[in-house]
DNA sequence: GTGTTATCGTACCGATCGGTTCGATCTCTG
DNA sequence: CAGAGATCGAACCGATCGGTACGATAACAC
């Protein structure tokens, strides 16, 4: 593909092994784990099956690389887009919700790769890694309702992380409701309101 | 299995195709659309391939009849059970989830049948019977937001809509978040009661 | 130069896949 | 009794699956 492994020792095995990651995180997405073989995959990257099982063992563990790799880049996207929207925990929220709604947007957009990946696989090692996945999402949202002032932050942030998972699943599967991380958004800022300890006036 | 189909011409063709079903929608459910193959579905059912090719053409036509009858049990069972609830349409809001919660703690379960055969299938027929499934979903939560009073039911009903969802997706994907449906029964209550029109006092 | 390492391309493996075919068997209909 | 259907069980089909083996090649370390 665009830059195919050159033949000999050249790079590091590690530039080779990221870019079969690369190379494949798409693919295995848009037709799903078991909808392409290992053939296939090796021919999207330009390896051989040899350096391939070389570097992963088996597909199964190209698939667990390829999560695990996916996960810590979308946690990353999405707590840089709600530190981006400055310090107020409010603004942090919708702000993740935004980020919801521009990737839900994508052409191509088909839920969230890695509760897919779940849902496909439902054992070791996918599910280990949904539930590590689910885990990093709830802390930011946790950190959020912490410093929103809420009168228990960890039931909210567990609310507001059912929304995130809804509005995905909804956005994906049911066109009859458009814009779904937008009305999730409202949802978890009414939340946040109803949820603000009653402060002195 | 529990009664194997005769051999000769004895019962209802429809009886042996509501047979077939019956007894291939936990396997498919429990193991994946791709996790087994059609001879093993013909050992769960007792029937031969022929008789279940006859009936069903292909694989793809068992697993859309399949989901098709399990999307038209469960809208059944949910609207049921929001009926039992009586007449106060908080009270039936509050049924639906805890009709939910149950579901989620039965032993083998693995969030939505429909949704997750849409997450693997992600084509027709799977998809088309994945988005009239939330249809469904949708039609009976506005129901009950037109009888709540709401002032935006339609906004209401869908954001309901994305609790569903997500609090069967968290449920059965992050052991981190326990009882996702009592929190997403207490969201949709506080969401209602900030939804009522404000009425004069 | 020599050896090591990483790679390619291809051929190959046994297993399983979805799907078809066929003769035998059984029951209901007329 | 005779025919029509529905079924079983098993054999069979080509294709594809995940995974392995092997000889050739090219870049590095020494």
């Amino acid at each position: 593909m665009g830059v195919p492994v050159p033949k000999g020792s050249t790079l590091d095995p590690a530039r080779t092994r990221a870019a079969i990651i690369q190379a494949v995180t798409p693919v295995l997405y848009e037709r799903g784990l078991d909808g392409v073989g290992v053939a296939e995959l090796c021919a999207a990257t330009g390896v051989s099956k040899e350096t391939l099982y070389r570097h992963f063992g088996s597909k199964e563990g190209l698939i667990e690389a390829v999560l695990r790799e996916r996960s810590e880049r979308v946690t990353r996207w999405l707590r840089a887009a709600a530190e981006a929207a400055g310090p107020d925990p409010a603004d942090q929220l919708a702000a993740v919700f935004d980020a919801l709604a521009s990737w839900h947007a994508e052409p191509g957009f088909r839920g969230c790769a890695i509760v897919n990946a779940a849902t496909q696989h439902h054992g070791d090692p996918e599910m280990g890694v949904a539930a590590s996945h689910l885990d990093r999402r709830l802390a930011l949202l946790t950190e959020i309702a912490i410093r929103a002032g809420a009168a228990d932050p960890e039931t909210l942030a567990r609310q507001w992380l059912i929304l995130v998972s809804g509005c995905t699943t909804v956005a994906d599967q049911h066109p009859g409701t458009p814009h779904a991380a937008r009305l999730a958004r409202q949802a978890a800022l009414t939340l946040l309101q109803a949820a603000r300890v009653p402060s002195a006036p």
